[in-house]
DNA sequence: CCAAAACCTGGGAGCGCTCCCAGAACGTCA
DNA sequence: TGACGTTCTGGGAGCGCTCCCAGGTTTTGG
């Protein structure tokens, strides 16, 4: 049923800035003036441009613009696929929604690009090669490299959490240290003594931020900090990371979760354990995730904000693209409690 | 502590082709066929070009390869965002993550798109544009005329599940009907007679082929269809079905949920009803994310393998545009019952 | 009233590549 | 030995745009 003629490719017949020129009877140049927004160009001359455009249903050859110009209309949000893929999963959806909300409107393209083992020499010269104008990196897991190396190349980039290796590129993260510390007071003013925590992993800064505020949060109300386990932000190394703060200290009545997923694990255990959430142990988790709603009981947690995430760091990138100076190095986005049941 | 110095963009610095060209000690010509891997080079020339592009760490301008070649070795992945956004998140991470890994090795780059309200035409004016050789579009709700009018345009054009409304665009889909009639079978083996569901929006073709699936296993047992309610994959309104189910049918003995986070949703009212699952109520949902192994119980589900359709869509997409002809028009992958605790 | 500044416009070089064409080098067969 | 392939090579036009420059047309101000 198909046409049998034409097998190959049908050249472009995509209408060029000269058709668009000719049809609005000036040139080139004040085509080109229009589309960039550029000034100089006398209304009259400006609305007939637009007619055109909107009549020829142009749009602008984008590779022509890059290699024309000296910006490419692009940049790229790059995720390291070695973290891990657990946490990733909600947490890039929302990320990229922030992204593309902030990009809405700016005619800028977003590539995707996910490192992966060895190709890292690859994804830099490609980077680096001027094919984008500025990257976001998600940089999951600890001492990442890359963002230093594309940093130094003088490609505008910004990491979103707070990167381990990468001293002064600039970032965007959730106020972690706070938000935990939140937890932890607020578990103390329940009445709560026996306060452990399951902690994410040493070698991730959310990890260890979010320790560092539960252990101020709890100092502050002058309770131990002895009861901490780690997991890795699954489910799985929640619950057991449970099962080893019950084996250390089976009279605790309080734990602050690292994140939801691991939460769900804990509170698997407590279950199996017999006991009861929120009586006998109130839990409080990181992230909410939509999960959290939805556990048995209803997971008490401190909500961060993964779509602001993401808007943000395209505002810090696309703010540094614009030539703004003095733009702060980090920023971080403040943390809320939900309270539900759990706590 | 800056340099103070070229405060504009330093211009690009890179390596091109000609500079290959003549540190191998050839012409631009042969250091192209090299790249683009023709034949008709001498091994010595094509050797020479080889170190040459590593010593210099040299990356082709993909947008003078685009303006200059006749294709932009480019995808686009296009998400429409009035979908459910519940939905979306590990469905859509898992897709990506298929593309991405299909897309490993090749030279193409992936752009992503998300549709919004009233952009329509922008997107079809780009995409159509010539900036991409081809779009898997990802299509969340029903009669999205998208895919249609892309493929009419004569863009190559692929769609993660079944669209409604683009009758002959190729598309790539869980197979949802037979998933759910192992579902329905499985429950009546059970020895369950009262079984009901949840199934998805009418307009989703998702929400319709998991209902129909599920009538035909249930028919196929003799066992009536009439306990049917519909939610919006959300758990708010799974719970809500699970609700009106009951008032319906207070005897129910079974549910299939097309939908895990319906599940979550329908298990806290069947909890609230004081409904043991699986000894009042077996429960069978769909998709096996990671939530469904930390429900209480664990949920018994139909896992589809959302990262291996990601991986076929980009693979049937490739094919075509690598000339392959007779493709098949559209790729059903199988489905797995997960047997968990909750039926 | 005339010079200077501000505004507006068109022409054209060139971004880095691909792809066509012409031609060189090396056969191979009558 | 020359005519014809086959394999390899370099030259150069041009993809569609931006951006610089030169020049024209207004407005401003002393």
């Amino acid at each position: 049923m198909t046409d049998a003629v034409d097998p190959p490719k049908a050249r472009r017949p995509n209408t060029r800035l000269e058709e668009v020129a000719r049809a609005a009877g000036v040139s080139k140049s004040t085509v080109s003036r229009v589309i960039n927004g550029e000034p100089y160009v006398s209304l009259k001359a400006r609305e007939a441009v637009h007619q055109a455009i909107t009549r020829l249903g142009y749009s602008p050859n984008q590779a022509a613009r890059t290699l024309a110009g000296s910006r490419a209309n692009c940049i790229a949000l790059v995720v390291s696929e070695q973290g891990s893929r657990v946490l990733a999963d909600p947490f890039f959806a929302g990320v990229l929604r922030g992204v593309h909300a902030e990009l809405a409107g700016k005619r800028v393209q977003l590539v995707l690009m996910m490192s992966k083992e060895g190709d890292e020499q690859d994804l830099v010269n490609y980077l680096c090669g001027g094919h984008v104008d500025g990257v976001l990196v998600i940089s999951l897991h600890g001492q990442d490299p890359l963002p230093r190396t594309l940093a130094d190349a003088g490609l505008p980039t910004v990491v979103g959490g707070r990167p381990l290796g990468a001293g002064g590129v600039p970032y965007v993260d959730s106020d972690n240290f706070n938000g935990a510390m939140e937890a932890a007071r607020y578990l103390s003013s329940l009445g709560r003594r026996r306060v452990a925590t399951i902690a994410g992993p040493r070698d991730m800064a959310v990890g260890m931020d979010r320790l560092s505020g539960w252990k101020r949060g709890m100092s502050q109300a002058r309770l131990p900090v002895d009861l901490v386990a780690y997991g890795d932000f699954t489910p799985e190394s929640g619950a057991a990371a449970m099962e080893e703060l019950l084996g250390r200290e089976p009279e605790l009545d309080a734990v602050f979760v690292a994140a939801d997923i691991m939460a769900l694990g804990a509170l698997q255990t407590l279950h199996a354990h017999g006991k009861r959430v929120p009586e006998d142990v109130a839990v409080v988790g990181f992230d909410d995730l939509m999960i959290a709603s939805t556990a048995v009981p209803p997971l008490t947690t401190i909500r961060q904000d993964v779509e602001q995430l993401g808007r943000t760091m395209t505002w810090r990138l696309m703010a540094e693209l614009a030539g703004e100076e003095n733009l702060p190095p980090f920023l971080l986005l403040p943390t809320s409690m939900v309270k539900r049941t759990s706590a």
